[in-house]
DNA sequence: GGCATAGGTGCAATCGATTGCACTAATACC
DNA sequence: GGTATTAGTGCAATCGATTGCACCTATGCC
C-alpha cells in the first residue's frame, strides 16, 4: 500500500526512462532493449521490490485480466466445482476471477453485472441463465464477451457449456423402466431455467413415447425445501399414484427422501427417487443416492476455454459444447412392486 | 466494451468541463454544483448510458473498492457460507470481493497473494491461516490490511475472526462421558492450520483433566479420505481401544464413517462419532452426523466488517473475535458398551 | 569516406477519472 | 458604491503503465 516501487522508481535507479524499463520487463517487447540494460533492469526492479500495478496497467492496455463469473448461489455444491474448473483455466494465463451471486434474483443480477462491467471485467461467464435475458443481450450488442455455462440463455447467440441433460434423463427413464416402473413423477426445476425446461421437456416425451405415466410437477426453485413441499402435498392428501420420482436435481430429490420418510415410506423399497448432478456427497446420504453425473469442474474449464478463445478473437462463431454425462447407480432405486 | 461513454463524453455533451460532471455524479461533492447544472448533467448522463470506470478511479483515488478473499478450497463446504458472508456486508457498501483457492499449497497462496495485491485490493480476508506467514507478515509490514478467519495467523497481530473451538470440543467431551465413553480417539486437523492445533489442545487438557483415556491421530489434511485412511490403519491391524471419535472436522468425520462401515462396525451402535462445523448435508449422512455448529456465514460478516472498518482507519487494535458455537446433537453418539 | 539502415532510448501522449487551485461573477455587508 | 465573501466552474496535474514516434549512434555497404 504504502510505499509502492513504481515503475519511474525503477527507472530512476537505473538512470534510464520508464519506456525502457517497461519494456525490459514485458516478454513480448524485451528485444527492443539492449541485452544487458534489460538484464541490469530487472535486477534492480527485483532489488527494490517493483510490482507492476494492474490497475494502471489496464487502464492504458484496456484489458482488466479479470472475468466475471455470474453464479446463482455458491452454497449449491455443484458451483463451486465449476468456479474452480474455470480458476484452474484461467489463472495460468493471468486471469482472475471475480465471482458474484444472484440468489436467482434478476434485479441483483443486473445490479452486479452492472458493477463488473464498471470494474472492465474481460468477459462474463454466467451461469444463471434466464430464459429472457435483457441486460445480457443488450450487452452482446456492445460486444461484451458472454460464455454460458451449466444452463443455456436461449435467444441469445452467446457460446454455451452444457451438459447432456437430455441423454441423462433418457438414462435414468430406461433404468427405471427395466426395474418396471410405470408411473413416475418429475420434480421439475424452475421453468426459468434451461435445465429445467429441458429435462422436462425430455422427461415428457420419454414418457409418452414408451407409453409411461409421466406426471411432473413444476418448482419454483431448484431446493430441498421445494422438492420436499412438493412430496408433502402429494403425500399429504390423495393417493400416491407413483412408485419412481425422477428429480430435477439432487436437492430436489434430497427433499423428497425427506418427505417420503417423515411420511413413513421407504426409499427405495417403496419408492424409487432419482437425482440429477451427482453433486458432492450424495454417495453419503440414506439411501445412497442414484444420479446423473455432470462434469462440473470440466464445464468450468470448457467455458473459461471458450470465452478467452472468444477474447483473443479466435472463435466467432457461437460454439454450444455439450458434455457428456453418466448414470451412477448407487441405492436410491428398486424394482416397482 | 466498445464505445464506451465517458466522462469527457458527457461533458461534451452538457457543454462543461469533466471535472463539473465528475463532481456532480458523486454525490459526497455534488454540493459544489449549481442544483440545476447537476439535474441537467446527470439526467445527459443517463440518456447517454454513462457508467464511471472503477479502474480509472482506482487509479486516481488509490481505492480499488475490490476486497481478496483467500480460502483452501471452495469446494469445502464450509467456505461458501463465509465468503457469502463476506459477500454480504461488502456488496451494499461497493465493494466487490475476489475469492482465489490456494489448496493448502503455500506456494500457490504466496503467487496469488501477490497477484491480488498487484490488482490493488484494498485488503485482504484470508481463511488459510498458516502458522508462519511469510509472505503476510511483510505485508503487515508495508500496512496491508488483512483480517483472517476461521483460522487464525499466530505471530502476525491480525484481526481474526473465529469460532469458540475450544468450547466446542469441550462441550463434545462432556457429552460423550455423560454417555459413558472414555476410551476416546482424535482424528485431529493439520497441524500447520490453527483450527487443528486448538482443536487438538483442547480434546488433550480435556482429556487429561477428566481422566479420560484420550489418544490423537493426526492427519495432514481435513479430508474424507485421511479421516478413512486414519481409522482404516488402526481397524487393519491391532486392536480397536477407542468407543468414540472426535473429529476435527465434518469430512474427518465422514471418513471414520467410512471406514467403519467397510470393517463391519456400526455408528453409533459400535463407535461414536462426532464432527465438526455442522457443514451442510450433515443432517442427511447415515446415521446423521452430531457435530458443533460454527457460525460460518456470520463469521464471514464479521470479518468483512472488521476489514472495512480497518481500511476506514476506525479500529487501530487488532481485535479478536470468537463467535459462539453450539453442540448440535442427533444420531451419531451412543451410550458406550 | 559517405550514406543508408537498424538497433536502442527517450519524449510525450494516452487511458478515464479526481481534485487542488485559480478565476469569474454574483451576493452581502457597511 | 466599494470591498469582502461565497458559489460555481474550469484548468491542469495526477495516478502508473504503455507505446507511436523521433532521435541518435553505430555499423554495413559500395
Amino acid at each position: 500500500m504504502r510505499n509502492r516501487v513504481t515503475l519511474a522508481d525503477v527507472a530512476k535507479a537505473a538512470g534510464v526512462n520508464a519506456a525502457t524499463v517497461s519494456r525490459s520487463l514485458n516478454p513480448a517487447t524485451e528485444g527492443q532493449v539492449r541485452k544487458e540494460t534489460a538484464k541490469k533492469i530487472k535486477k534492480i526492479a527485483k532489488d527494490l521490490g517493483y510490482t507492476p500495478n494492474t490497475v494502471a496497467r489496464g487502464l492504458r492496455t484496456r484489458k482488466s485480466l479479470t472475468i466475471g463469473v455470474v453464479i446463482p448461489d455458491l452454497t449449491n455444491p455443484i458451483f463451486p466445482p465449476i468456479v474452480r474448473g474455470i480458476d484452474s483455466y484461467l489463472l495460468p494465463r493471468g486471469y482472475s476471477a471475480m465471482v458474484v451471486n444472484t440468489d436467482g434474483n434478476k434485479e441483483i443480477e443486473q445490479t452486479l453485472i452492472s458493477s463488473l462491467m464498471e470494474r472492465q471485467v474481460d468477459g462474463l461467464i454466467v451461469a444463471t441463465g434466464h430464459t429472457e435475458g435483457d441486460l445480457l443481450s443488450q450487452y452482446h450488442e456492445r460486444g461484451v464477451k458472454v460464455v454460458m455455462v451449466n444452463r443455456e440463455s436461449p435467444g441469445i447467440p452467446f457460446p454455451a457449456v452444457t451438459s447432456d441433460d437430455g441423454a441423462g434423463i433418457s438414462a435414468i427413464i430406461e433404468h427405471l423402466v427395466e426395474l418396471g416402473h410405470s408411473n413416475i413423477l418429475h420434480l421439475a426445476g424452475p421453468s426459468d431455467s434451461s435445465t429445467g425446461i429441458l429435462r422436462s421437456k425430455t422427461f415428457t416425451s420419454e414418457c409418452k413415447r414408451r407409453g409411461l405415466n409421466g406426471k411432473v410437477i413444476k418448482n419454483e426453485n431448484y431446493s430441498i425445501d421445494d422438492g420436499q413441499a412438493a412430496i408433502d402435498k402429494i403425500l399429504d392428501h390423495g393417493v400416491r399414484t407413483f412408485t419412481a420420482v425422477v428429480a430435477g436435481n439432487d436437492l430436489l430429490a434430497l427433499g423428497a427422501y425427506h418427505s417420503l420418510r417423515t411420511h413413513g415410506l421407504r426409499c427405495p423399497e417403496d419408492v424409487s427417487v432419482v437425482g440429477f448432478n451427482n453433486m458432492p456427497f450424495t454417495a453419503d446420504f440414506q439411501p445412497p443416492m442414484s444420479t446423473v453425473n455432470a462434469p462440473h469442474y470440466d464445464m468450468g474449464v470448457e467455458a473459461a476455454r471458450l470465452l478467452l478463445s472468444q477474447i483473443d478473437g479466435v472463435d466467432s462463431a457461437p460454439v454450444k459444447v455439450t458434455l457428456p454425462v453418466s448414470l451412477i447407480l448407487r441405492g436410491s432405486t428398486a424394482r416397482a412392486l
